[in-house]
DNA sequence: GGGGTTAACATTGTCGACAATCTACCCATT
DNA sequence: AATGGGTAGATTGTCGACAATGTTAACCCC
């Protein structure tokens, strides 16, 4: 039982504003290298420019806007290069997740609801567009499952730069079973504490990645 | 060569003064716990408030400040479990920009130059202070070194928050040569692209530190 | 036609003022 | 002595207006 007086934290309006306009970008309401026009979004948001740009400075920090002076803020354009860089940084922090939860946590249920997460992949297997959000969840999931702030603020960054690439890049994605097993196995090789096993699953489950997203 | 001809990369202020709050935290100069008021900050830096607060914001995305509504941003206080949670996340960059080094880089230069780095420790070596300033230009060298922009940015947070650590328990620090053979054998790893030890020396410096920051 | 100048426009950058909120303190009440 | 209410002060949150800058297109000259 968690008790219901715990302290209230209420959301700053930057911070509100940051969290929408994330989404936005992950889901491709903004595609790579279009203007955030500070005007029309403070309106649209029903906001004045003030804290618009406050917020908009916190995206330019985490790299996912990128900031031309005197011309505005602009949504990061993801060549080959920056995705290889994105998936090696996303997989460095996975990697640490994971063995601290191997190492200090409760890896079995960690394992086991990671395994439960897979498995809702199995019915939706041939549709990409549902396979890759449960694919986020289950990233999602175990670092957070690490209890790393820091490991987990770093890693929703590159969510959302993953769920740029996974967009923009939907209709040619092909169906196969892989990334079902691929998720499968991670979930057992942690279940089961087999370090070495984790570390290179998650290795090549990142260089899987890479590879289907550069591939033309 | 290089060319005189390259991009004019024009910082903006919100840019600028995110790097002077940042310097002036790492420096001790806002205790954690602080607070940061936006009517003197903003005199002392000669801006309004607007420009100020979109730097704060920068911070606040990073970790380095805690907002409190309607209160204000304070700077962050290291607690043992934060530190800890620091360093580890610390450790995972470093250890995937060598990796990146190893495989894709000139490690032989970089070795060599990180070598460099940890010699300019050996004359001053009894001076905590001057170390811990050598410590850090060591691992910003190294993580810069791996070209991942990535890396690179996650990394400039937790060096501001290893400057906090050092610089609230600088002068409980004991001066001894440790630090100095660390890094040179670190640097010497690196060189001679020993992959393993190089991740094994980065773990028990990582884990060195750790200890004689939570000690007592 | 190419290159340069000018002017209108759109957008960002900055600022000062006002509103909303919280804190601290005092004082009356029980 | 503890509680509650009220008030003053300080600080943050928000907004609208203005200045600075860059872009575009038209225009002119050569």
């Amino acid at each position: 039982m968690t008790s219901y007086i715990e302290p209230l934290a209420q959301e700053s309006t930057p911070s509100i504003i940051a969290d929408k306009l994330r989404k936005a970008i992950g889901h491709g309401e903004f595609k790579p290298g279009a203007q955030l026009v500070e005007a029309d979004l403070a309106r649209k948001l029903g906001v004045s420019r003030g804290p618009l740009r406050e917020g908009m400075q916190r995206l330019t920090q985490e790299g996912l806007l990128v900031p031309i002076r005197n011309r505005g803020l602009f949504v990061i354009d993801m060549t080959p290069a920056e995705i290889r860089d994105m998936y090696y940084a996303r997989e460095s922090i996975e990697r640490a997740a994971a063995m601290l939860i191997l190492r200090d946590g409760d890896f079995e249920t960690v394992g086991l609801d990671l395994h439960a997460i897979a498995e809702r992949m199995k019915p939706v297997r041939h549709d990409p567009a549902a396979v890759g959000e449960i694919d986020i969840q289950f990233h999602e999931f175990l670092v957070r499952a690490s209890g790393s702030p820091r490991l987990a603020r770093m890693h929703r960054t590159q969510i959302i730069e993953t769920r740029m690439c996974i967009h923009a890049l939907e209709s040619t994605y092909t169906a196969d079973d892989n990334r079902y097993l691929e998720h499968r196995r991670i979930a057992a090789a942690i279940r089961d504490c087999e370090i070495e096993r984790t570390d290179e699953l998650l290795s090549e489950h990142m260089e899987d990645a890479i590879e289907r997203l550069t591939r033309k």
